[in-house]
RNA sequence: GCCGGGAUGGCGGAAUGGUAGACGCGGCGGACUCAAAAUCCGUUGCCCGCAAGGGCGUGUGGGUUCGAGUCCCACUCCCGGUACCA
């Protein structure tokens, strides 16, 4: 950046870096295998969709995890710290419609890019694993993986009202839709009815949420949100019927206790029996325009809250199955096909959608609970005496939950049923750039699986990539017709591809055997690394990814391929990189380029900033005056190592001198906590005090002695190896090491040393500092309590009052109780 | 609304119930230099004071404690997630 001579004094990063990165790569340092000795430690940050340029996010995460192979490595583990892409997806088709160029072109070309900023970050992997979703050797095994669930009865395909994006022309899964829109462009999404496939992952929703539990080493507030999704809610399924007609119908409820206050029902204008219900009502013609109208509302209009809620009148009536009662049948938006049976009790005295409807619509309201004397709200949720409901009335609301229901089931019309939130998994996307589902329509035989030994079905090449809303694989007429493998006669293809989410959810299983040409994975090699001892990536994937991975997991699991059933022992989400607090985007052009930064002040510089920049797990604001700080640092490091910090002295006594040895001790004991509890930042901090002290004492009056600072010095580098490590390799073997840093052991700090001889005493008066004296780290209480009283300041503070009451806390501080 | 997290100097942040503001950024003053950059030294929460020293201070109001940024209660605001889930 800067010319002149100047410049030959600090750390020449230009020239250093990259000497480092060839030589861990030639000398494969980092890359492992499962014959070691010593036991394994299986590091992974999520892999990157190859969008071409690094961005800070990935720079923080690959620095984190970069930290840990490192210092694990030197912790005696055998560290398998693998990278690969997530190299399906939206944006190269996108690319490809703008420019004509093959998605698979774009994607490689982006791959090479992203892949020389990772080696220049310094980052390394055991690159003979790479893995990439996009390539015919990954995707054999996603298809033979679908083949699998296809064979369990967890993948099937049906009609189903789907969310559809018109932007993107396909469909997305419910967890891509976020507030009624698209994730990805931000259009509101349409329903539709279409035949997709989907991954059954509700017969997993029970193991799904019980093994959240055992996920102590994962964020609290991932697994609430996973949780959260999951939704499971105990309640009772109980049928009743229509007035005059005889038809029957379910209805779900978490409060069977307040049946008794039903009145009225409820069914979601969706519902299948609703054509049913209204023909020849006097009301059909207004129910079919409210139901008109409803199908026509986006997603967004009928999530929105402040809408009022509607419904019609069907005309008939329901009978309450514990009292005869008939209450009139609504249709309404407020209940939801997708939920329950799509139909409801509603009971508006305990339930304040019901309360809203029924006053809106002058329907009656009857409490079924006593609410205390002092309640003003509307629908009383809490616990009392029932009231109101024939044989329940005076139970609490569990006991009364377990009479009624025990009531439906000697009925035989009801029983206790548990709903969940989660739906199946929506796997199908009528796009090209994905993963071809294996699966073929014959007229006569149905939907036929490809045979696992015809795999892969290979994706072609097209020349259009415009969506129709078709997948555009469906225009390729050699790709869809072809012969069904049981009678011979023409089928045809699926011409869906699948959400790359499914390609996402096992790459960390291929990585322990990335070559296998019979099998997904060796379940042999993937047990000798499952799971995984660490896994780092953003909080965006809380939901998405890390419960599908979960989902694919247990699968495995249950045929026997691995024998995990939980795939990530440690989950760290890190926090996002803003700039001035605003999310950095292409779009917004705030983005601030790594490539910039290793040009300027080189990647140790880059990456010790992006650790010291605060709580990992805490969002960061970006500040380019933060990286001039760090490459600060390092260069006054530089300089020390380097002999222009000051020159050393040969003195054959250790006297004063100790004190640096014990900084340096009491620094390492410190930077191992801290990166053991992942607080990066202090550790850093910690670092740069040690610089500090040996700065000051190679420019102290009576100069440092030789060995001591030498011994110092050392420490300070092992600690610096897997923050900064292209810098602290060059200084060790510029200091006459032979060896390579990064096959030193991490050092042990030394108790002795590290202990405090002298510290700095507090005293208080009534709380208030008043003196400060050094006393002994040994003092007793009482001595210290003696030395305390005797302080020639605090008699100004004794004085007038009588001293009541001494606390001791030798030997950081005394304070003096004076009344 | 519900769930989770948070609020500390000009800024990022540090602090097992025990010296609030470590470390860094920025600022100010100085040394070096013809000058600048780089580097080094000093200083930097606010208020009063020439100083010694003193007072105040971790979103707000209470509480527990010898002692509270930290624990408890009530609230305000900010961030993230989620939302007619019966």
């Amino acid at each position: 950046l800067i010319g002149g001579a100047i410049q030959v004094a600090s750390y020449d990063f230009a020239r250093v870096e990259p000497k480092w990165q060839e030589r861990w790569e030639q000398d494969r340092t980092f890359y492992v295998g499962e014959d070691s000795d010593k036991p394994k430690f299986y590091n992974v940050c999520m892999y990157p969709y190859p969008s071409g340029d690094l961005h800070m996010g990935h720079v923080r995460n690959y620095t984190y995890g970069d930290l840990l192979t490192r210092y694990k490595r030197m912790r005696g583990f055998n560290v398998l710290s693998p990278m690969g892409w997530d190299s399906f997806g939206l944006p190269a088709e996108n690319a490809a419609i703008d420019t004509g160029i093959h998605p698979r072109i774009h994607t490689e070309d982006r791959i090479a890019r992203m892949k020389s900023q990772i080696r220049r970050l310094g980052s390394v992997y055991d690159w003979d694993r790479e893995v990439a979703a996009h390539t015919p050797e990954y995707y054999h095994w996603t298809q033979w993986l679908f083949l699998e669930l296809w064979e369990r009865g967890l993948a099937y395909k049906r009609e189903a009202p789907v969310n559809w994006c018109p932007r993107d022309q396909t469909v997305l899964a419910n967890e891509q839709v976020v507030e009624g829109a698209c994730e990805r462009c931000g259009t509101p999404v349409e329903k539709r009815d279409l035949r997709q496939w989907f991954f059954k992952i509700t017969d997993y929703a029970d193991r799904l949420l019980e093994d959240l539990a055992g996920l102590d080493a994962w964020p609290e507030r991932v697994r609430v949100m996973q949780e959260n999704w999951i939704g499971r809610s105990e309640g009772c399924t109980f049928a009743m019927e229509v007035a005059g007609s005889g038809q029957r119908f379910e209805v779900f409820t978490t409060r069977p206790d307040t049946v008794f206050g039903m009145t009225f029902v409820v069914f979601a204008p969706e519902h299948p029996l609703v054509e049913e219900l209204i023909a020849g009502s006097e009301h059909e013609k207004e129910a079919r325009r409210y139901i008109q109208v409803a199908r026509l509302a986006t997603e967004l209009e009928r999530l929105s809250t402040e809408k009022d809620k509607t419904g019609v009148f069907t005309g008939r009536y329901a009978i309450n199955p514990v009292d005869g009662r008939e209450v009139p049948i609504y249709l309404a938006d407020y209940v939801l096909m997708g939920y329950g049976t799509g139909a409801i009790m509603a009971v508006p005295g305990q339930d304040q959608r019901d309360w809203e409807f029924a006053e809106r619509y002058g329907l009656d309201i009857i409490r079924t609970v006593q609410p205390p004397d002092d309640f003003t709200g509307q629908a009383y949720l809490g616990d009392g005496p029932a009231i109101n409901s024939g044989f329940l009335d005076g139970l609490t609301l569990e006991d009364a939950k377990r009479r009624i229901i025990d009531w439906f089931e000697e009925q035989g019309i009801g029983r206790a049923t548990v709903q969940f939130r989660l739906r199946d998994w929506l796997i199908s996307r009528q796009r090209y750039w994905g993963c071809p589902i294996p699966m073929l329509t014959c007229p006569t035989c149905g939907l036929i699986p490809v045979p696992k030994e015809d795999l892969p079905v290979l994706l072609p090449d097209i020349e259009d990539y415009t969506p129709k809303g078709l997948s555009p694989l469906a225009s390729v007429e050699e790709f869809v017709n072809t012969r069904c493998p049981r009678c011979g006669g023409p089928a045809q293809r699926e011409t869906d591809t699948m959400d790359t989410f499914v390609d996402s959810s096992w790459y960390f299983l291929r990585y322990t055997d990335p070559a296998d040409p019979e099998l997904p994975f060796d379940p042999e090699r993937a047990n000798y690394w499952m799971p995984l001892d660490q896994y780092i990536g953003g909080i965006e994937h809380a939901v998405l990814h890390l419960m599908y991975a979960r989902f694919f997991t247990k699968v495995l699991h249950d045929m026997g391929m691995v024998t995990v059933d939980e795939p990530f022992a440690r989950l760290f989400t890190q926090g996002m990189i803003t700039l001035g607090h605003a999310k950095m985007s292409k779009s917004k052009g705030n983005v601030v380029s790594p490539d910039a930064f290793f040009a300027s002040h080189g990647a140790d510089a880059l990456r010790l900033y992006h650790l010291f920049i605060g709580p990992p797990a805490d969002g960061a604001v970006w500040s380019d005056q933060g990286v001039d700080g760090t490459a600060r640092f390092l260069d006054r490091v530089w300089r020390m190592g380097t002999g222009q910090g000051g020159e050393t002295v040969e003195r054959p006594e250790l006297g004063a001198d100790r004190e640096v040895l014990a900084a340096a001790h009491r620094t390492l004991r410190k930077v191992t906590d801290d990166i053991e509890r992942f607080a990066f930042n202090t550790a850093v901090a910690a670092l740069m005090e040690l610089s500090n002290t040996l700065g000051a004492y190679l420019r102290s009056e009576e100069g440092a002695r030789t060995e001591t600072f030498a011994a110092a010095f050392e420490l300070l580098l092992l600690m610096l190896a897997p923050m900064a490590p292209h810098l602290a390799h060059e200084l060790w073997e510029r200091t006459g090491h032979e060896s390579m840093l990064a096959d030193q052991p991490w050092p042990e700090w030394d108790p002795e040393l590290a202990a405090e001889r002298v510290v700095t005493m507090v005293i208080q008066v009534n709380g208030k500092v008043r003196d400060r004296i050094e006393v002994d780290a040994a003092i007793t209480a009482e001595a210290a309590e003696e030395l305390a009283l005797a302080s020639e300041k605090l008699q100004g503070w004794i004085d007038g009052g009588t001293v009541r009451k001494v606390i001791a806390r030798p030997p950081n501080l005394v304070n003096v109780v004076v009344g």
